[in-house]
DNA sequence: TATAATAAGTGTTGTAAATACATTTATTTA
DNA sequence: TAAATAAATGTATTTACAACACTTATTATA
């Protein structure tokens, strides 16, 4: 068949913004850029659409050539198509975020990329537009945080109540009422109780918690309110 | 500069999911497709990208083509880039959904495409993958319309709560108790009520009521909670 | 071995928001 | 002037949320 005429055709690149927590901070992974222009700079890790995939592939095959994981949770973001954005030659880019546990990244590190994990409160320039891209998934986490459960991907399989709290009070930049937080979370029944306790971070020790993965998967759009309102966003 | 070699550059589109509301029932504007393949089939208003403008800028072009329109409310929604979407060549698309008043459409209209509009649940067999398109489009201004107060967009200047309602009713498939949604919108405080009345649909007369512009334009992203919670979503 | 220090775990009460519900009012038409 | 129609409005009850403080388990230290 004959192709579109006259049209201009143009490169397509995903980006990943992939997050992780380490425990205290919320942090995302930066590359150093292997290409001119602009090589050496920090970067988020990226790559052109290969000609048989689609975004949502693009985006898994990306994550995985960093990390070396698969199945990971990843949403389309927002697609990036300012004329400039690369000054060398115009290219658009599909921006994908991720939630992956830190700790499964530790260990199937490629050493490759000159990857980095930085706080999200101290990221460095950034390549091309990639900060406007760290920016909005910033506020889209923040965004579904507050409604959905999705921030247990950033945890490994256990995790105590205190754990999880840190997370939500980093990332919503804020502190929880724990005897509030902790019934808000337990009314999810999302959470099975363990026997075991975690004794690293207090001599009392806080029990462990893994998702019930059936009612997670069941429960993935579902509303949570774990967030008291006005603290984020205002009301009208 | 030298070109980034070997890879491979792609069209890029971009298709507007138009909703407009009538009084009676949410719906949307297709045209019939002027290009083979599928010619004369209904299609999203859709084209391609030009080099020098943005996803936003083109957006807003191939409605004002079609709807003669400028300054309305548009969204990105999502890029689509399934290497067969379009069995002709691969192009990717960026879609938008715009939400306009269809009483100005109705001035502005120009013939030149063969536009109508279709309720939402009567839309035919559209092109491509232009049906997926759609079917997020009335997920996400769902979603959207149950937290922001955006669905003013599809309204005339001047509305009666009756009418608001009804629009509200039509979007979310349900019913609400006229006077808790009242006072609800009352308390945005968001609408200010003329001294006129919509004489039309009843013999008392419902008040016309405005947006106020100041508080609206403050508020696009605060939080509304029209939406009585178990009828839409699934709270956990 | 008793005491202090640390962080985890847990319950109750008041307040605000959401819901359910029925009557009156303005106007037109028969 | 009576009947029909849809708009407007208020209250009582229930539910959800937020504020708040003490007890418990354990380890380290005096």
């Amino acid at each position: 068949m004959p192709k579109y005429q006259k049209q201009f055709r143009i490169l397509v690149a995903v980006d990943c913004i992939i997050f992780g927590f380490d425990g205290v901070e919320l942090k995302i992974l930066l590359v150093k850029r292997a290409l001119e222009p602009e090589k050496g700079k920090w970067s988020l890790m990226g790559g052109y659409i290969t000609e048989k995939e689609n975004f949502d592939r693009g985006g898994a095959r990306i994550l995985k050539q960093l990390t070396g994981l698969e199945g990971v949770y990843m949403e389309q973001l927002h697609a990036f198509g300012h004329p400039d954005r690369d000054p060398h030659e115009r290219t658009i880019a599909v921006a994908y975020f991720a939630l992956i546990d830190i700790n499964q990244f530790e260990k199937q590190l490629s050493t490759e990329y000159h990857a980095e994990w930085f706080p999200i409160k101290k990221i460095p320039k950034l390549v091309f537009d990639h900060g406007n891209m760290v920016a909005k998934a910033k506020e889209r986490l923040r965004y579904k945080a507050a409604f959905h459960p999705i921030l247990f991907e950033l945890l490994p399989e256990k995790f105590t109540l205190p754990q999880l709290q840190s997370l939500y009070e980093g990332i919503f930049d804020t502190e929880f009422d724990k005897r509030n937080f902790s019934r808000k979370i337990q009314s999810t029944k999302l959470l099975v109780k363990q026997k075991d306790k975690d004794k690293e971070s207090s001599k009392k020790g806080a029990y462990y918690y893994k998702l019930d993965k059936r009612r997670y998967a069941a429960n993935l759009h579902a509303f949570l309110n774990i967030i008291p309102n006005p603290v984020i966003f205002n009301r009208i």
